[in-house]
DNA sequence: ATGGCTTGAGTGTCAAGA
């Protein structure tokens, strides 16, 4: 089974680049985030026609998230239970008797921001929830982007970062209490290339100078990950024409 | 040099992303 996650940055504009990427990789469900559409506008029929069943949970201009799947999603859930959010950025579901969690976990602007602060209460509570997910569901995949690159080789230049949204101290220890829940870093299981990232700034040829960060994670739980054979980021899509700024990340796992 | 692109909304030009 392969599962996959990408931050496409507009389903209207990259639904070519998703069906491609579908007819190629293969995947047997795949989280999305940043469809920038509300339900009404997602291409339902389009997908399924490409053999995908879907669920999707969106928006007007930001935020907003789906799940393709070969096999049925069973048990939809959308948001965090219990935790008041405007803001699109959850679906689960249960596929083939896998748990996947798909979020877009804020952004935050700037360390110190009320933005910032927002990300840090939203990260304490998808942690809450996912506790007792988890419980319910002991086979978990946690797939998205998380806005956080969790290491210093997550980063093109660690100095320049030092600090900085995205790599600061605290957010770097919501994604440890993210594996102290029994979670695995999927991507970090394997031997993967030096100056692996998943995002690359549209600005100053940042793509083509590797100049990235490594935030679109899939993290499983430890029911899977001891069946998990690879995991890798897919960097051909970001080569395409009017690309996502983000590249997919793949996971495969035997049954 | 706090910009640099891209998207959506909307038809001016700005917010937001990371």
């Amino acid at each position: 089974m392969k599962i996959a996650t990408w931050n496409v940055n507009s389903m209207k504009v990259r639904l070519p680049h998703v069906l491609d990427w579908l007819a190629v990789a293969q995947p047997d469900a795949l989280c999305l985030q940043e469809t920038k559409t509300e339900d009404k506008g997602f291409p339902y029929e389009v997908l399924q026609s490409a053999g995908y069943q879907v669920i999707h949970n969106g928006q007007k201009t930001y935020n907003g998230v789906a799940i393709l799947a070969r096999a049925e999603l069973a048990n939809a859930s959308r948001d965090i239970p219990g935790f008041d959010d405007s803001q699109k950025r959850v679906i689960a579901a249960t596929v083939d008797g896998v748990r996947v969690v798909c979020v877009y976990i804020p952004n935050g602007q700037e360390v110190g921001s009320e933005k910032y602060a927002y990300k840090l209460k939203w990260l304490a509570a998808l942690t809450g929830w996912l506790r007792e997910e988890m419980q319910r569901y002991p086979r978990l995949a946690l797939l998205g982007d998380f806005n956080i690159a969790p290491e210093n080789r997550d980063v093109h230049d660690p100095q320049a970062w030092l600090g900085q949204i995205l790599c600061s101290e605290p957010e770097r220890d919501a994604f440890r209490r993210f594996l102290e829940l029994g979670m695995t870093d999927a991507f970090r299981l394997f031997d993967q290339p030096e100056k692996s990232f998943s995002w690359w700034d549209y600005r100053m040829m940042a793509f083509r100078r590797n100049i990235g960060l490594r935030i679109d994670h899939i993290l499983l739980s430890t029911e899977l990950s001891s069946y998990c054979t690879a995991c890798n980021i897919d960097k051909a899509p970001r080569k395409r024409e009017r690309p996502s700024d983000h590249a997919p990340v793949i996971a495969e796992l035997t049954s």
